[in-house]
DNA sequence: TAGCGTCATGTGAGCGCTAACGGCAACGCT
DNA sequence: AGCGTTGCCGTTAGCGCTCACATGACGCTA
């Protein structure tokens, strides 16, 4: 392991000075056709590579930007992940991608992280804490941009999801079925997203002149034992129940694990729907009904949003929503599919 | 945004000199309590923060390791991820983990990358590429550790999965269910992995006494749709195949869905086996048996690898091999358990 | 011819940190 | 008393790059 090739090195071979050098790796014009191409040889020759640490150092920008999710194994941030490194690859900035691994408290510990390595700015996706720790972190970044998650407390640029058209569209597609005796699985208690997606199957149930029956409006924890739970205690306890709204995919696949146990038949006797539109949701037998969330557009929005902000510097509280599209398949399908 | 606070600023509002902050920051031991204590009120009101770029600099140490991946959303390599982070994370070191969408040319996009960054080491996950350009770029790295791929041109130290004994297990399994006519879905043409499932299919085919018929190996695209097509082709031409071993559980869900078109029971008709226990496999209908590939386990041995040669430098071609564990599910049950 | 502007290149300093070495005082041992 | 060791702290230089400014040569215009 030889020690490193320096900019010193290089100008050295080529005959020139270090500033030079730097002109040419930095393709400024002021440089003469033959001079650039001497120096490229010797760089070529010798396998010079740039130091991105001293560059950051002199120039208070490191082209990387951190994204922070509390579970990478979560379809729903990977995708968004994949749409955030998609631009941000066009735009020459690699992606810091940081997991928290559901541990609310190393969100603050990424961030002190990121803030080290002086990220140009970071993307907060499904933010789980917002002491006032984290928001004093968060003010020391240049750029900041949250996903799906908004702050009462400091208004950062965001993307977020049309939640309550969302779920409204569900809701009303379940009484298009002819469905009226509706259930709600609605996710954790405080949750951002769950009061929204309550909010829109109140809206819908509201318009068809239904009441609400506490009794079908059900918590539970966003996984699929978490559905699978709620739903079966839910289903027993309200066996009239002919159709679940669930807060999202995980949760969807839960609760058809339920009524695969309780014998009821999807969707003749209870029709689901599910939220996101993950790569699952295809897959698991009969085929979901969903809101597809487009995860990889939020994700080339965010790093959008982040751009402008580190390249025009003040953006306040823009906020870009994403509609939700209804996927319909197997578990709710159209009126007319479902055989009498 | 003001002027970052810096480690001379600390030393003047403490009355010391930068390198009493130095070694304050640092828990050196020879700096009196008292001026320690001073030091670090200043930090705490100053909130100075220690530039993470200056120290790489000077050390040459980043404690930064690169984590490359094909497909962030990739179950297997997003489980693998949050191994390798959660023992980084307990070490002191951060993971920089950089996703290459399935697009091998971009695997030396990605280390050029890290080496400006100066990580302090590099883990690949299923290397796609081998290029003599690739080969150098990995050379510049202090330490690397590869996953689930060898080469043959020069070694790293690896964590490997023992495909062909879980192969021949799952193969096993069948055989004993009493299936003798076993297909394979064998994955891509030149897969490392899948050499090495196919020689297990074939021993255990030997052991067995069984002749090996071509007509029941595939190959197949690794995903739901290469294994739908590849499994409704194979049993189409061939009905009296009653087994399908599969390359991985995404093939093998694809194979679920060509039994179901094809109107074949599963697993009274066909029993099927996929590989890798990826978190959909519990979730699909019938829940598939597969090889379960321990993959948390997989990413805490190589960071642990990757973390010796950083300390003692010289681990040479050590490979550490990880056992798959036959997971019985409905779609392969055992032979007691299948209605007559 | 003199002065000014442009082009190409070089010199010096600084970004923020750590390593290496030096200086001084106090203490203990011979 | 003299020497060596330890503890504490400070000064200097360097890590590898970029920015700012300076310099010399050349060409053009008044």
């Amino acid at each position: 392991m030889a020690r490193r090739i320096t900019i010193s090195d290089v100008a050295k071979l080529a005959g020139v000075s270090h500033q030079t050098v730097s002109r040419v790796i930095n393709n400024k014009p002021d440089v003469s056709p033959a001079t650039r191409q001497r120096v490229l040889e010797v760089i070529k020759k010798t396998g010079y590579r740039p130091s991105g640490l001293a560059r950051g150092l002199a120039t208070s920008k490191t082209a990387t930007i951190g994204m922070v999710v509390p579970d990478i194994s979560n379809p729903f941030f990977s995708d968004i992940a994949r749409g955030i490194e998609t631009t941000a690859y066009e735009r020459g900035y690699n992606v810091f991608l940081c997991n928290t691994n559901e541990e609310p408290e190393r969100e603050l510990e990424v961030l002190y992280s990121l803030e080290q390595k002086q990220v140009d700015g970071v993307i907060l996706c499904g933010l789980r804490q917002k002491t006032p720790a984290l928001l004093d972190a968060l003010e020391r970044f240049f750029a900041v941009v949250l996903v799906n998650r908004l702050l009462e407390e400091k208004t950062f640029p965001a993307v977020m999801i049309d939640n309550q058209t969302g779920a409204k569209e569900a809701v009303q597609h379940l009484l298009n079925l002819g469905r009226t005796n509706i259930g709600l699985l609605v996710g954790p208690a405080f949750s951002y997203s769950a009061k929204q997606r309550y909010q829109g199957y109140i809206e819908a149930m509201h318009n068809a002149g239904l009441p609400i029956q506490d009794g079908w409006i059900h918590n539970c924890i966003p996984t699929v034992e978490g559905g699978e739970q709620a739903a079966r205690v839910l289903l027993e306890a309200h066996p009239e129940v002919n159709a679940l709204f669930c807060y999202n995919d995980l949760v969807a696949v839960g609760a058809i694990q339920a009524c695969h146990a309780l014998q009821r038949k999807i969707p003749e006797d209870v029709a689901i729907i599910g939220f996101d539109d993950i790569y699952l949701a295809a897959l698991v037998t009969p085929a979901l009904t969903t809101c597809r969330v487009p995860l990889i557009e939020m994700g080339h929005h965010a790093m959008g949003l982040l751009l402008q902000q580190i390249n025009e510097k003040h953006l306040g509280s823009r906020v870009i929503t994403v509609t939700p599209q209804l996927i319909i398949r197997d578990s709710a399908p159209f009126a007319h599919e479902l055989t009498p």
